[in-house]
DNA sequence: TAATATCGGTTGCCGTGGCAACAAATTTGT
DNA sequence: ACAAATTTGTTGCCACGGCAACCGATATTA
């Protein structure tokens, strides 16, 4: 169970109170397979969860079928986590892009929580509701070139030198909102003029 | 006071706990002039807000100077409340539309806090949280016409028959990310159409 | 009421990027 | 190792919509 004290939500606590929350909080880890749903657009759920390994994804579908892919959990990731205290249905679709193994939990009471636990809680959601605003700040730039290259700066900030994407194409171009095609022909352009190099889904920004 | 009786964060609290919180919380009215600042893009806040009158907007600009508005904030609705509980930054800038009287809260000290109230919070922040997402399904089509009527049609479901946007043009370009002659020019076409009747800010969808 | 500013509509130009179709490369399964 | 499937790159076509420029209507101030 020690790999559950490294989790932002249980920063602060003792192995002992994270047990004993962990009870409160109806915990259970889990197993998911490749593709599977753990959340579905639209529907309402009384639980959230943390990503303890593998990788998640928000999407949706709109009624053309194009996919739109709105953030990627990994480890330490929860999800779920804002919409349980509210009457709003889940606005993704949360898929296993690879099998992941996550801790659910909930049904959650306020009154059982050690503080401490709902400062982590809230500070995590501050982070969520941070990245959604800068899936927006990606969303408004018109330009295909420049909106590649900011998420891209973005990611080199955060992971440094040459970095990898969450990504193949298809899935880069969905989060980009972007025809997958363009997308290539927009990466080719960058690559022939010299501001970037990747090979795959690792890049690296040149200047 | 009884003014904020009816607010969403105070739901289920007796006057005379409105009051104590009130306290609590460091609550304090303000009147905004129109086009004030309260909250800069990329500067940490410790304080909160609610609406009391008027109108806000949560904006950003570009490196070109182009305007993109993320969120339109009335009677009754928070800000800031996500975020005082993270080390984020603001990711907008949030301005006064018209002149406007907020009530200011915090900094707030989590364990003075009301449960019912705490809850309300989370409350708040699904529905603000569900709004971005909103924001983000509009971004995402790319079609101008199909972002417009979705758009449209949404506020339809909220307001019924003929409603009054809270935009001009041009905040209704900002809004939904287009050009604004382009929006004339679309919104135009789908009156030719005959798929909707509008004058000014005041729309009606028909079919 | 004239002068000025703001706001909304219209139109021509033309580049970006969506779309489709195909080819090459890489991965997966048997 | 071969075949099938998936992923990625390339290219031609062309429409959507950004951009600029202009005009009329409405609101604001002197």
């Amino acid at each position: 169970m020690t790999e559950l004290t490294g989790l932002e939500l249980f920063q602060g606590l003792s192995e002992e109170k994270i047990q004993e929350q962990l009870i409160a909080l109806r915990g259970q880890k889990a197993t998911v397979s490749k593709g599977s749903v753990l959340l579905r657009e639209g529907e309402r759920t009384e639980r959230c969860g943390i990503v303890l390994s593998g990788r998640l994804q928000g999407e949706r579908v709109d009624e053309e079928g194009a996919l739109s892919v709105i953030s990627t959990l990994s480890h330490g990731m929860m999800f779920g986590d804002i919409l349980i205290f509210s009457d709003r249905p889940s606005p993704v679709t949360l898929t296993a892009v690879t099998e992941s193994r996550v801790l659910w939990l909930g049904p959650v009471d306020l009154s059982g929580t050690d503080p401490r636990l709902l400062k982590n809680l809230l500070s995590i959601i501050g982070n969520e509701y941070w990245a959604l605003h800068q899936k927006i700040r990606y969303c408004a730039i018109v330009s295909l070139r420049k909106r590649i290259w900011t998420y891209l700066s973005d990611r080199e900030k955060k992971a440094g030198e040459p970095f990898l994407l969450p990504f193949d194409r298809n899935g880069m171009a969905a989060y980009l909102n972007a025809d997958r095609s363009a997308l290539s022909r927009e990466l080719s352009r960058m690559r022939k003029d010299g501001i970037l190099e990747y090979h795959k889904n690792r890049f690296r920004l040149l200047k």
